[in-house]
DNA sequence: GCTTGTGAAACCGTTCACAGCG
DNA sequence: CGCTGTGAACGGTTTCACAAGC
């Protein structure tokens, strides 16, 4: 028939869409050293990754590079932010203001790439009212408007990990479609609603593996 | 007693080893609440799976159910712990003590699973000496005498994009053999050392990617 | 009966290697 | 010539479906 579609941005495989964000910081590297075009290898290097996954990951996006030549940087970083859906702000309402909170209330990463925080929450009356990162923390009953009012489309949950389902299903009620979860538990959302989750013990835990592996052959 | 290297954990794939902390988490949730036996239907729902992964990956670890039955609870902790390496402690260094140091210093994780905070470090003198979750900060100098006198096999990196190469050749120096990382960076290792990372802006931008799709198909 | 354990099939992602093009 | 873009081969992961066994 046709493809509707505008770009090849049609179906980005998975696994490259988690690499396009390691290409961009990359590139925004090299283009602050001044460098207007990029080789594959090159590119390959900088973001910690091969030459061949780099072309294929790239291809996806269409063909913007030239051969013999290379991707001209500023071109690159338009199309990848636009394949990322990054030229458009999104706002973030991030729950939970204890220690993980506030750290990741004044990560630089929020800023960095267009992101805003629309919001931050706890269910302790105690803790509202006070300013992180220019922030005013507010109740978690005013959930439902930071998230109309901000237009907010990804929740960020820092709670305790009882208190993470609760929170997760009160995002899905307001609106909220894509969440990432750094409470250690196993959050349950409906169809349409994405779900990342980040876990210091599951890391660690992967790594004592290693570990274990490594002294357990010393032969 | 001391039942050597599991008999059946010789080769374990990666993707199954991810999910065996996932397991873990809710055999303990299991045998808090009484169970004594678990199907593979049951541990898939509490660990958000489904139920021919979880037989797969435990067939890694050999054959500890029963057909009809299904898992003893407390044998198969033994085992994925075992199989974790997380019947030894293992020692942890952090190195950097900003926000979300701190944030990462006070998790539960860390202790929860055997992970002993062995030392923490910072490159600022002005935060040396400050106490975090019953640990004094040292500085930076002292990281190899934390990591001989505490046996330290893992090290997490929670400095600034632009020092964590650097801490990250250091603590490879000082004999750490595995590496979490949360800066912002793309870190070269030897081979020998495994390096995990942890990305915040990464996770929101690919998070971002899904926000897109969704909007740009209304159909 | 019910549930495990596992070959086989389907799927996805990575790597290779080279044709095609500037 | 150098480098991209890509079909094809490869290797790992998930899913299927069912025989084996309590």
């Amino acid at each position: 028939m046709s493809e509707q579609v505008d770009d090849a941005a049609r179906r980005i495989p998975e696994a490259s869409v988690a690499r396009l964000p390691l290409y961009l910081r990359a590139l925004s590297s090299l283009a602050e050293a001044g460098r207007t075009t990029v080789s594959s290898e090159a590119l390959a290097a900088a973001a910690g990754v091969n030459s061949a996954k780099v072309r294929k990951d790239l291809s996806h996006l269409g063909s913007y590079g030239t051969r013999g030549v290379g991707y001209e940087v500023d071109e690159l970083v338009q199309h990848i932010s636009s394949a990322l859906g990054l030229t458009r702000r999104r706002s973030v309402v991030l729950v939970g203001v204890g220690n993980l909170g506030h750290a990741l209330a004044g990560y630089g990463g929020f800023a960095s790439r267009g992101f805003w925080i629309a919001g931050l929450l706890d269910a302790d009356r105690s803790r509202v009212g006070e300013t992180i990162a220019g922030v005013v923390v507010r109740h978690m009953d005013d959930l439902d408007e930071v998230v109309r009012a901000g237009d907010v489309s990804i929740g960020v949950i820092a709670t305790p990990a009882r208190a993470a389902q609760e929170v997760c299903d009160r995002l899905v009620a307001a609106g909220v479609t894509s969440i990432l979860n750094f409470a250690p538990a196993v959050l349950q959302v409906p169809d349409g609603v994405d779900l990342r989750k980040v876990d210091l013990s599951i890391e660690l835990q992967i790594l004592s593996f290693h570990e274990q592996r490594k002294s357990g052959i010393p032969a």
